[in-house]
DNA sequence: GGTAAGCGGAGCGGGGACCTCCGCTTGACT
DNA sequence: AGTCAAGCGGAGGTCCCCGCTCCGCTTACC
């Protein structure tokens, strides 16, 4: 009698199997977290505590495993938008964006990676969404007349990115510094003279700004 | 009779190989400013119109020939922080340092890397004269009154860092947008409520934003 | 206990960068 | 004009990194 014939992703994975997939996709997560989307199958693999032939078993290559774990990424930083736009004072919204996303992105290499490097159409989709909610804060903010009226929603990513890029400059050394930056910005934003903000960080001085030059490297060509 | 022994640095290079060296040192010029310092050998030697052995000949090492064209840079970058600080105005003098070097180093990529990724004692010790430089420069603004308290003379540094990176984002798609981001940050450092200086230049919208990234690529590990 | 599924990791192929080697060319000096 | 050291080009050696494959051994499952 015949076997009922079972597609292969119907048929399930042997046990083993099955951990070390988990393990993998959990070692790809933490690494595209920590270094970015250029992490090496050989580096997921063994930081998996697998051989590269179990991943490459699993993941038909090594951009197979990366995209299987843009998705999740993608919707969190959506959903940071979404969080924004719905602040009652745009303002507030405004702020608590380029704050969070920033600090997302110096938190999570590979989004920024994704956001900023990537070629790819969800990713161009992504940030089409992103801007138009990002839209309609902007203008909000600008109606009630706490936004100068030259600001426009691209700015806002623009901002986001200047600040990580500080971020990645400060390193581990000064890993907050950039929201140093984001009052001083901020600030800038800002239509009222109600007067600065005071600064939240202390600055990164010679002997810090050596040891974080020092550990930095320029990302890829 | 005994000829007058030379060392080698006496002799003279026969014509052809001094103007091939020349043409090496003209070509390594260029394309440390157009791409960093990361430029290969061949590279350089190929643009001069030589073959790699000739370059090899000449310098013994990549970095030798690379390092013989530091000091020019570095010695630009000192003039400029000696210009502004020389400025009657302190403010005057402090926006032109930070537009003013942002500028170079958009312009010239290889002196952003080496002010910024290099390990070398002369580039350290460049940036500490620099920083002292500004540090009079920044407790002039401040005493005068135009600059807020709590900014630091390190903070000039890296929001010039901060405004090249978004050159290197926008690169040759728009490669002036960063001087948008320097009136903001400008008006965040200003202490009068005289209210926003208009922004220069136009935002990088959606279909050129989606350009530059695709011409973008993150840095070198 | 039999067997298909799974495993690890040495190693292949390809690419990039630095640098060397050597047979040919050329400037300089008689 | 002839000699020849100095100079030249660039193929290719070496090394390293990365994606991916292959195959002899192990293990889960029935």
């Amino acid at each position: 009698m015949a076997v009922q014939p079972l597609t292969p992703s119907e048929r399930p994975l042997r046990r083993d199997a099955e951990r070390n997939r988990q393990r993998l996709l959990a070692s790809a997560r933490e690494l595209l977290t920590e270094r970015g989307l250029d992490v090496t199958m050989d580096e997921v693999a063994h930081h998996a505590g697998v051989g590269v032939g179990t991943a490459y078993r699993r993941f038909a290559s090594r951009d197979e495993l990366i995209e299987a774990l843009i998705d999740e990424r993608l919707a969190d930083f959506l959903a940071l938008a979404d969080a924004a736009a719905g602040a009652a004072d745009p303002w507030e919204g405004l702020v608590s964006f380029v704050e969070r996303s920033t600090a997302m992105q110096v938190a999570d290499r590979g989004l920024k990676d994704l956001l900023t490097g990537h070629q790819l159409a969800r990713v161009a989709r992504l940030r089409a969404r992103v801007n138009a909610v990002l839209g309609g804060l902007v203008a909000r903010a600008r109606e009630a007349g706490v936004l100068r009226p030259d600001v426009e929603e691209h700015d806002v990513g623009m901002i986001a990115f200047m600040l990580s890029s500080v971020a990645d400059l400060a390193g581990d050394v000064r890993p907050d510094l950039w929201r140093r930056y984001l009052v001083l910005v901020l600030d800038g934003l800002r239509v009222d003279g109600a007067g600065a903000t005071p600064l939240p960080v202390p600055v990164m001085g010679t002997e810090e700004a050596e040891r974080a030059l020092a550990a930095w490297r320029p990302r890829r060509r």
